[in-house]
DNA sequence: TATTGTTATACTCTATAACTATA
DNA sequence: TATAGTTATAGAGTATAACAATA
């Protein structure tokens, strides 16, 4: 056993450098640690997703809101019968378009997610609390450079 | 149509300051970008991971190098299998563990991962071309941190 | 014609458990 | 007994295509 080749003796070369690498390994671990942070309330972080949306913009139609989060309308269906399934959201018909559902919290939903939005902020500070005045405002604004970007395809 | 509810009017809320979900918008950007701009060489940045640890450690096992990348050591075999069918990476024998296979760039896959790092290099300057001075190395000091992260239950 | 919610489908990623051959 | 590679499997996430109702 004179080398198992423990993490420490890795050469990761390129990767050590690259942003994509590294945004994938923290997003990982942030996301494995809001899972089990939120698992008694059997919320994920795309369904927390949903749910904020729905909190301040209440009767948005789905094919909205997954507009708004970048995700396709099919995915939608599942994750608004779970979470009606756990009465904290409700379709209810549009008024002006039969096609449509509107979404709004339950009552219950109201105080799920005042209950829920404690745990996540605790989650947040506890990786947040990782960063130096000034920090928090950089990273999220250079994050949102990111996301935004259109890259050229050359 | 008075209202279509475009991303414009959207209240993003508390999302709108969670670094994780900032984080998660990023990446699936960039791994988005990362997957157009290598698709002629048929690589994800799950195989790209591979890999460089694979040029840079060559002879490591398949369960050194899930470790080093965080992964389980049985979603390596369709990756080996894949790189192998490719015709960059070969499984040898180990000479002191008859149970493991040490990993190595084939002649082939030397001259590929060359000319795949300078498209991966391309994209990787087409993002940080949104950077100013000093922004790349506190963006990757930041993910380190957020990656080694391990958060107390609390 | 176009759009909404939906269904069916498929593909990737990820993880767990169990098997075999070795150690 | 423990570990390496493997297989089978299952879950989540994501995306496309097509359909019925409606616009």
């Amino acid at each position: 056993m004179a080398n198992q080749n423990s993490s420490e003796d890795i050469d990761y070369g390129i990767l050590d450098t690259l942003v994509g690498y590294k945004l994938r390994r923290a997003q990982v671990n942030l996301f494995n640690h809001f899972s089990e942070h939120c698992s008694r309330f059997g919320i994920t972080p795309g369904l927390f997703g949903v749910l904020s949306i729905v909190e301040r913009n209440p009767g948005l139609t789905q094919t909205a809101i997954a507009n708004a989060l970048g995700n396709d309308r099919s995915a939608m269906v599942s994750v608004v019968d779970r979470l009606e399934a756990m009465n904290v959201v409700e379709r209810k018909p549009s008024t002006s378009d039969r096609r449509s559902h509107a979404l709004f919290l339950t009552k219950h939903g109201e105080a799920f997610y005042a209950e829920l939005v404690e745990e996540v902020l605790k989650h947040e500070a506890n990786f947040t609390s990782l960063l130096n005045e000034g920090e928090k405002a950089l990273i999220i604004d250079i994050l949102d450079r990111f996301a935004a970007h259109a890259p050229s395809k050359a």
